[in-house]
RNA sequence: GGGCGUUUAGCUCAGGGGGAGAGCGCUUCCUUGACGCGGAAGAGGCCACAGGUUCAAAUCCUGUAACGCCCA
């Protein structure tokens, strides 16, 4: 082994064999309790970004979690088609060819989308690997795969016949780029400074009288089909019930009153443009409007549009402001900043468009997948989202499924070319119907989501009754992003329970996002972003997996690289542990539990509790703590204190000694390996191969993988032995503490005496007193029952636990009078503090009355102790320095 | 406009009724045979602010401010 881990080589060996022999593959079986994870298809035409690096480390570490438990662990992995996403990156590689995809043809095209998901669609198959997910990659999915487009058209046809998904004309989030319909949740809003237009509206009869509207969107005027005011606003009253002519034309439109017009928004005045504005269209609908379309699919103005005819939108409003102006019905316009539509994929203005399309209408499905929540068949975690959740069900809109693209799950849907009638069924019909006419089918796909929300049940075979589907639905866990709690997870839900009839997963991590180092997402435009790849070569995997699980609290986190250099320290921290276990170690030695020192019967006392503590953490999906209990005792108890200590007998000469604590530090090693493996899988892996003697059983198998979860005993725990070391610790530490306050030279080593009256204690550090010395770098340690039994000499008082066990360093002469004042004042001080603080609480009658007993005992034993501490250095002062010890 | 979250050491963050914690950074020291990606000893906090509840508040409640996210 070498001194320094180098993860690049040891990486790529295990990730090989562990695939090689299909380490990863999940069989059904009977017999062992499954537990079934599926990954959030990332979309195929991405790559492995902060949050799927994240994501998949909680999801890998939950599968080898279990697998440890013995558990049937299936980790099903695959991708998204990403209809619109995939279409553009197609689209882009045909327009650098100089070609279009009408040029191709539909069936060439989707051809063409076919050939670029062979060569790319891996991609982020591949970089999972590299990140040592342990995915089940022999049954990788595709939203597009034959099997999954039967269950998408069974989902289709079975809801259509429910009634729940119909063809209707209504106003629609339309992204005049991707000419498609998008629905509200691929709808972002981004704040834009815009301006505020103020237009005069003649209204009839009246030669001078005009109502003054406010408007963002002049261009639209010309689809106007009302004005509207507050009934409340005394304004206008009046005028309620009257006419206005709209400017531009010679169109008269009612003046109607609706309580949705905000009086105090411009002048209260609203134009009513029902085809272009989804209030309006509310409007609309409520007060019989007409709707008239002025702008066509492609953001231009329609023909009839006159001088603004074909203009695109910016042109169209500028365009129309003169002409207004030029009309005389141009009051004014003013800077107005608010929230503009933009298509989530391309970043494009959305225009609201009215338009034919498939909408689904969840009302139906919502109440069973509001129930399952509400009785907890279906947990969040943490629990608060479950109320976003909840609050999305409960007021859902119509989705509307169908997308304009060529890419994507094509509706079993047929029209006639002969008379009215729409077929709808999975299987391509040879002619209609009702009249034996030619068909053709739908020219639309459905929205990816759609076809998301049965991945599942869709990947495990559905709508077959496969074995699959038996052994791993309803899956355990789902692990995800918060952003796609409505997109994705509400509508896996609706679809569980209603296809399958079951929730597809019984509980739902909601992980932080891990933001920029500004606070705020990461982005590629900003040059925000971190890639996870660049982490794993700089770092290594084991490293970027504990750095980011270490800072996924439930709070989103701003990634910084100290985390993952945290991880990689840790790393090699473990791996040298373990070279110093492995070489020093005598041939021939096994790893055993022999308890035969104070520090023995502590390691394994606290090995257990961790163990425990681990176990827990694990199933609570608190894997942030996790790491932190693992790397504090690692580092901090079993490197800094048990090897430390073990060092005195593995190079003493009792040989039996020798093996005893040999054999200790195999095993608490070996545990150890058991307990991180699932946070980090290589190192723990290639240090298991290490291990002498590897005798391949079912509690030792050859691979570290396949090893259960370490297993405890009860005998272990031993309170005893952990105050014992308590005090060895502290005791330890405070004649460093001492050596370096009173600068002395490092050749000086004074005699240690340790003063108790609970001699188990003190002989319990007596047991060790070999690594004591080493360790506090005295020369000698003895033991008296109190301080009358010293001999004469010049001693220093050791801080250290202030109660049961003291030490005492002689040190002759050498000690500078100056330091030892110094010392001496400044543990007087913060020992007063203490005891000021502490009779502050016990002299008010409350606390001691109210205050549970042993609250108000741990402050009297303070009071007892400092008090005694305070005496002693008084008497240390007037001894040594001569004086008064000062108030 | 509604909802949620955050505010703790110079930085990034844990903690969540009974003496403030980590990593990084900082100071001093260490070529001790696992590790300098290390070891030893330190310095450094009115736990955003204001009220309340409580014997006791960084922690619970209410409000304020700033920041962030989601929804309309």
């Amino acid at each position: 082994m070498t001194a320094r881990y180098s993860p690049a080589e040891v990486e790529e060996r295990l990730m090989g064999e562990w695939l090689d022999r299909s380490a990863f593959h999940a069989e059904v079986d009977d017999g062992r309790p499954a537990y079934s994870i599926v990954i959030p298809p990332p979309n195929v035409t991405g790559s492995l970004h902060m949050g799927h690096a994240l994501n998949s480390t909680i999801q890998d570490v939950l599968i080898r979690y279990h697998h440890k438990l013995g558990h049937n662990t299936l980790w099903l992995l695959g991708t998204d088609h990403a209809g619109i996403a995939t279409q553009n990156k197609v689209e882009a590689a045909l327009a650098n060819e100089g070609r279009s995809k009408e040029d191709l043809g539909r069936e060439a095209f989707e051809e063409r989308v076919w050939e670029w998901r062979r060569l790319y669609g891996s991609t982020i198959i591949h970089q999972l690997k590299s990140l040592g997910c342990s995915c089940d990659y022999e049954r990788e999915r595709f939203t597009m795969d034959r099997e999954y487009r039967r269950a998408v058209a069974k989902v289709f046809v079975d809801l259509y016949r429910k009634g729940d998904i119909y063809r209707d004309v209504y106003l629609v989030n339309w992204c005049t780029r991707c000419g498609s319909a998008i629905s509200d949740l691929e709808v972002e809003h981004f704040e834009r400074n815009d301006k505020l237009y103020y237009v005069r509206y003649p209204v009839e009869g009246e030669e001078q009288e005009f109502l003054t509207v406010a408007t963002t969107r002049p261009e639209t005027i010309l689809g106007d089909t009302a004005v509207a005011v507050n009934p409340e606003d005394p304004r206008y009253g009046r005028l309620v019930g009257r006419r206005a002519r709209v400017p531009l034309t010679d169109r008269w439109v009612p003046i109607i009153a609706d309580e949705h017009v905000d009086i105090e928004f411009g002048t209260g005045a609203l134009k009513i443009t029902p085809a272009h504005d989804p209030d309006d269209f509310e409007i609309g609908v409520r007060h019989g409007l007409e709707s008239i379309s002025v702008i066509t699919p492609d953001g231009r103005m329609f023909e009839e549009a006159g001088g603004l005819a074909g203009m695109d939108m910016d042109e169209a409003r500028e365009r129309s402001v003169d002409m207004l102006e030029d009309e005389g019905l141009f009051v004014r316009s003013e800077d107005y900043a608010h929230k503009v539509g933009h298509c989530y994929r391309c970043g494009t203005v959305i225009e609201p468009l009215l338009s034919l399309q498939w909408f689904m209408d969840m009302k139906r499905l919502a109440e069973p997948a509001i129930a399952c929540v509400e009785d907890g068949r279906v947990r969040f975690v943490p629990e608060r989202w479950s109320g976003v959740y909840l609050d999305w069900m409960r007021g859902l809109k119509p989705w509307c499924i169908s997308r304009q693209l060529w890419w994507g799950h094509r509706l079993p849907v047929w029209y006639c070319d002969a008379c009215e009638e729409i077929v709808v069924t999975e299987d391509r019909p040879q002619a209609c119907p009702a009249c034996g006419g030619g068909l053709r089918q739908e020219e639309d796909v459905l929205d990816t989501w759609f076809s998301s929300a049965l991945w599942p049940f869709a990947t495990l075979g559905w709508p077959d009754q496969t074995p699959e589907l038996a052994e791993f639905y309803p899956t355990s866990v789902l692990s995800t992003a918060r952003d796609i709690i409505y997109l994705w997870v509400a509508r896996m839900i609706m679809m569980g329970l209603e296809f399958p009839g079951d929730v597809p997963f019984r509980e739902v991590i909601i992980h932080p996002t891990i933001m920029a180092a500004d606070g705020r997402r990461m982005s590629k435009s900003l040059g925000t972003g971190v890639d996870p790849l660049e982490l794993i070569s700089e770092y290594g995997a084991d490293a970027t997996r504990f750095g980011l699980v270490y800072m996924s609290s439930a709070q989103d986190v701003r990634f910084s690289s100290e985390r993952i250099e945290l991880g990689r320290n840790f790393a090699n921290k473990f791996w040298n542990a373990s070279r110093f276990v492995l070489q020093g170690v005598p041939e021939g030695v096994s790893p055993a539990v022999n308890p035969a020192t104070p520090a023995d019967r502590w390691i394994f006392s606290r090995l257990a509790d961790v163990t425990g503590e681990l176990a827990r953490l694990y199933e609570s999906f608190d894997l942030a703590e996790a790491a932190r209990v693992i790397y504090r005792f690692v580092w901090n108890e079993f490197c800094d204190w048990y090897v430390e200590i073990a060092k005195a007998r593995l190079y003493g000469d009792d040989e039996a000694a020798r093996q005893e604590v040999a054999g200790n530090l195999l095993y608490v090693l070996e545990h150890l390996l058991g307990l991180l493996h699932p946070i980090m899988p290589f190192i723990t892996e290639e240090i298991y191969r290490n291990l002498p003697q590897i005798a391949a059983t079912e509690s030792h198998p050859a691979a570290l993988f396949d090893a259960p979860f370490p297993a405890t005993d009860p005998s272990w725990g031993d309170p005893v032995a952990v105050k014992a070391m308590e005090v060895f610790t502290m005791v330890v530490t405070g004649l460093r503490s001492a050596r370096d306050e009173l600068e002395l030279p490092r050749d000086v080593v004074g005699q240690v005496w340790l003063i108790s009256p609970d001699m188990t204690t003190a002989e319990a550090v007596m047991q060790q007193a070999t690594s004591f010395r080493q360790l506090s770098g005295c020369d000698c340690v003895d033991v008296a029952v109190s301080e009358a039994d010293l001999p004469a000499g010049r001693y220093v008082s050791i801080e250290g636990p202030e109660a049961g066990v003291k030490a005492m360093l002689e040190l002759g002469g050498i000690v500078d009078p100056e330091k030892e004042k110094a010392r001496l004042l400044g543990r007087a001080a913060r020992v007063r503090k203490d005891l000021v603080k502490a009779q502050a609480k016990l002299s008010k009658e409350s606390f001691v009355k109210k205050a549970p007993p042993e609250i108000v005992n741990e402050e009297r034993r303070r009071v007892a102790t400092a008090e005694s501490v305070l005496k002693d250095l008084a008497r240390q002062y007037r001894e040594r320095i001569g004086e008064e010890l000062p108030e």
